[in-house]
DNA sequence: CGATTTCCTTGATCAGGATCAAACGAAAGG
DNA sequence: CCTTTCGTTTGATCCTGATCAAGGAAATCG
């Protein structure tokens, strides 16, 4: 129900939560308003499909709260999980109309929409808006070709670990940053989900996620619910720093 | 000594073979004539690196001829390819200086390069270079994230015909773009390369090579020079187009 | 010229992860 | 309540691609 208000009744820009890590960050005065005339709340429930691939997307938007996935799927079914949507990023290319992946929410989801034709237009006239979105689409190709790493050439333990730890770093990075001490954490995502986003089979994520609670990287409980008693542990696992995890 | 002319006399942009393709392309008259100030050409031998990851990049370029690569390094020695660059693509990333790839020549290669800082303010100061930056760098995020799916989930005949295809699309889309006759073209890339690519080892990129031959979906000439006789029926063993190779 | 190096091919064997299969726990539904 | 479904775990076996190893062809160099 208090998601349904939000859809009647946006939020103020001054109060959102990602109001200086999104698309509008750069953005103020006119500007702002310009683009909260423009915008609409739309709410998703875990597992709903946000676009499907191929079709038209009257809108482009951002993530308010909540995790949202983008995938492929080739022909005969095999699925690739292409990236992963966190609170403030960005969903929709300018210029082009037709959704290029499949994009899901795996947790209620919160989306901040733009229509299209008027976020064009600003996009043309104002650059505050496009600088930050260049800003954002380099930090994504980034991250992409670090994915391309990952599925090329690291084992399925790395891919593991590396996964925990990017989740770990983001949604614990608040609750205990520096702190040695032991994170914990929802994973967003079904075991098949990961399988999707790190090139492997269920099995494999199941069999790997076994491996490391049997030897104590980390602890479950719960299935979904992670604790990681030494983050530096788990990193040492996913094969990016040069000492395999005998120094530290 | 004709490159060597060029890095002293650069061209004028009118002339420039990228001029409608490259960062550049939305800009006209005074702006391109401020571009052209702070531009400088470089030739780089094949085989020559042009940046070291970790290293401080004082320029941003584009590439005017020939081919480079990117590559990602892990600190056990495996690596991974994350991006092949083609004449008009763009190297280095505004706001930051420090490269997080190799960047090496594969051909001989001439590149139309920028002083950072000039280059930078320019963006800041009028919209067409960002603009135009927006949507090389969206296109590249789309080509990363193909290759996302490739990297996880294709098979290694799948992936070998995948680059193959790319390649000849490109490479010989302007011999015979339409026409069903034989495409022929040489590769860029050693076989190792086409393995950092592809996530492979190179003997397997070797045996898959081997294969295709023995298959007659391509010839072979000169180890480098491939003839690919129907170009379709390269097509089909992507894995991308729903049909397995039976229509068409 | 022969020697070295670079790039490529091919063979034999191994292993990591896929596939096939069964079963479990928790939640949802009749 | 029992049944179904979903997400997950675990086991047995297979297979694709990696690894180890040897040798060939062409270019480069002394």
């Amino acid at each position: 129900m208090s998601l349904h208000a939000l859809k009647l009744a946006p939020q103020d820009c001054g109060a959102c939560p990602i109001r200086h890590l999104a698309v509008c960050a750069r953005c103020d005065g006119p500007e702002l308003a310009k683009l909260e005339e423009i915008k609409y709340y739309r709410s998703f429930q875990a597992g709903q499909n946000v676009v499907w691939s191929g079709d038209r997307m009257d809108f482009l938007g951002s993530v308010v709260s909540g995790i949202a996935i983008l995938t492929q799927t080739m022909a005969d079914g095999r699925r690739q999980m292409v990236g992963l949507l966190q609170p403030s990023d960005f969903v929709g290319r300018p210029g082009r109309a037709i959704a290029p992946y499949d994009v899901t929410a795996t947790t209620d989801l919160v989306m901040c929409c733009f229509r299209r034709k008027p976020f064009e237009d600003m996009m043309a006239a104002t650059p505050h808006v496009a600088q930050r979105l260049l800003e954002m689409t380099l930090d994504e190709l980034d991250a992409a070709r670090e994915w391309m790493l990952l599925l090329g050439r690291k084992t399925a333990r790395e891919k593991i670990a590396s996964l925990l730890s990017i989740i770990a770093r983001r949604d614990a990075g608040l609750q205990a940053k520096a702190a040695k001490g032991p994170i914990s954490f929802d994973l967003p995502l079904t075991r098949e989900e990961m399988a999707d986003y790190l090139g492997l089979t269920l099995e494999t994520v199941s069999r790997q996620m076994s491996a490391l609670k049997r030897d104590g990287v980390v602890t479950l409980e719960e299935k979904r619910r992670i604790v990681v008693p030494n983050f530096d542990r788990l990193a040492s696992q996913t094969g990016d720093d040069s000492d395999g995890g005998f120094r530290s």
